[in-house]
RNA sequence: GGAGACGUAUCGAAGUGGUCAUAACGGGGCUGACUCGAAAUCAGUUAGGGAGCAAUCCCCCGCGGGUUCGAAUCCCGCCGUCUCCGCCA
């Protein structure tokens, strides 16, 4: 959500900002709101004038009341009577025009940073840098699912029986695994500074809006029956929430947070749910991490969010690659993220294990998280990161540490969470 | 789930239909005076949102409605907190 007054005093850079990003069908959105944004402050404004000559009428009542000067009164009544009808007419105008005007505002994209690449969608993508080699094994690497089953460490036909597609059962090493992964990127987190937190699963309505765009609300979101309730698509959602409403000092920046929840994902037409295995399913857990920072200071932690990720990855030696969204791929609120991607020695590509993301001022200001300095009040950037989402991450995890007899090795950094082993199978 | 109480600034809290919203009173913070310094004391100062070039005006007493010339105050709904009971970990 940008700022009303830059999109009025600088149309001709949000028309811009909204082709670059492949929404051409918002353009006139932007005359629009303008449009609604002046019938707005002229409701107002004489809305404002009516009231504030209501106020003087009515104080003068009272006075008039006290002294007993009823007929006097009377007179005064009838006039702020005559008045009534009008006022109730513009106040209703006023609330429909600016609720006209914040509904146009959160379908217009962020500001995207003038180093986003520009392209359609995730296939315009750009490679940054990559960490570690590549490696393909002269053995072939069978499918993840395959690996698992192998160790007795899924069982998806019990998960379809019980909960349906896109869910799964865990077990045995392959769960201990993942809780291990889970626990050692958390105490990773924790070592670089960031504090540990356990959120709430659900939302309220009010943060979802604030947090996401409605097109990732509409495909992501589960909605608790009954209840102004949602499951969470992923902690950031609940710790960025957890802000709302505030001015925070400018000397208590920043907030770095590293967060722990179950994630729940509707993946609402979203293709590969039907693929077998644990890549995209509908429920899985995730460390994350998310940044309340000043402004000005915003890349500069966005780029040591991302640092953290590739970090955690190379410790447990698997290869990555950074990938810059570019703008057609970019949420409605980022103004930039970059993608963390896995090697997959078997499919002999990268894929995504983690996202990084500067949202600038977007979710504060749905959110009204503000802050307050020497400077006056302002609003904060909001930024988060995957540090690590199993069961997905296992995919690379297990690919990459796969040996030729089947058996699995586990990093020097994950045996102290694995009971000391050094391999399972 | 049942019963009750409550929600006002940074905190505690007064205000229960009008001249009471920067909002009594008290505490905390900040600034200054006094002091070698500190404490104590004294003085001053300590919300938010919006419209407007400005003067100024509007909104804001958990949130949303309603009654009224006028609502923190009365009515309805919701949210939250606390206490007791029940139930379950």
């Amino acid at each position: 959500m940008i700022d009303i007054k830059f999109l009025r005093e600088n149309p001709d850079a949000v028309r811009e900002n909204i082709k670059k990003k492949f929404q051409d069908s918002k353009l006139p959105l932007v005359d629009e709101v303008i449009k609604l944004d002046a019938e707005s402050r002229a409701a107002k404004q004489k809305a404002d004038s009516l009231r504030s000559n209501r106020n003087k009428l009515s104080k003068q009542i009272g006075m008039l009341m006290g002294q007993g000067k009823k007929e006097e009164a009377a007179a005064l009544k009838a006039e702020v009577g005559k008045q009534a009808e009008e006022l109730a007419a513009l106040e209703a105008q006023e609330t429909e025009l600016s609720a006209k005007v914040t509904e146009i505002m959160m379908k217009i994209p962020q500001i995207i940073a003038p180093t986003v690449p520009i392209g359609k969608d995730d296939s315009e993508n750009v490679e940054v840098e990559r960490f570690g080699e590549p490696v393909v094994p002269d053995f072939e690497v069978p499918y993840h699912a395959e690996i698992m089953e192998r160790l007795n460490g899924l069982d998806l036909d019990a998960a379809r029986k019980v909960a349906g597609n896109g869910f799964y059962y865990l077990m045995g090493d392959i769960a201990r695994l993942h809780s291990a992964v889970i626990s050692y990127a958390r105490d990773f987190m924790i070592d670089r500074g960031f504090t540990y937190c356990v959120p709430p699963f659900m939302i309220r309505s009010e943060v979802v809006t604030g947090v996401m765009s409605f097109a990732e609300m509409d495909s992501m979101m589960y909605k608790i029956e009954g209840e102004d309730l949602y499951l969470i698509g992923t902690s950031e959602h609940s710790m960025i929430g957890k802000f709302i409403n505030t001015i925070n000092k400018e000397e208590a920046l920043p907030y770095t947070l590293t967060s722990y929840s179950p994630c729940f994902r509707k993946e609402k037409g979203a293709h590969g749910i039907e693929e077998r295995g644990v890549y995209r399913i509908h429920q899985f857990e995730k460390q994350e991490m998310i940044v309340v920072c000043k402004p000005e200071e915003s890349e500069m932690w966005f780029d040591k969010l991302w640092q953290n990720t590739v970090d955690l990855f190379r410790s447990m030696d698997i290869p990555v690659r950074t990938l810059e969204c570019c703008s057609g791929d970019l949420a409605d609120l980022k103004v930039r993220s970059l993608d963390v991607e896995a090697w997959s020695p078997r499919q002999q590509k990268y894929f995504e294990v983690g996202s990084c993301s500067n949202l600038g001022d977007a979710q504060a200001r749905r959110l009204k998280i503000r802050v307050s300095g020497k400077g006056g009040k302002y609003f904060a950037h909001t930024l988060n990161n995957t540090v690590v989402a199993p069961p997905r991450m296992l995919i690379a995890f297990l690919e990459n540490n796969l040996n030729a007899d089947g058996t699995v090795r586990i990093p020097e950094a994950l045996r102290p969470y694995m009971g000391g082993k050094e391999v399972i199978g």
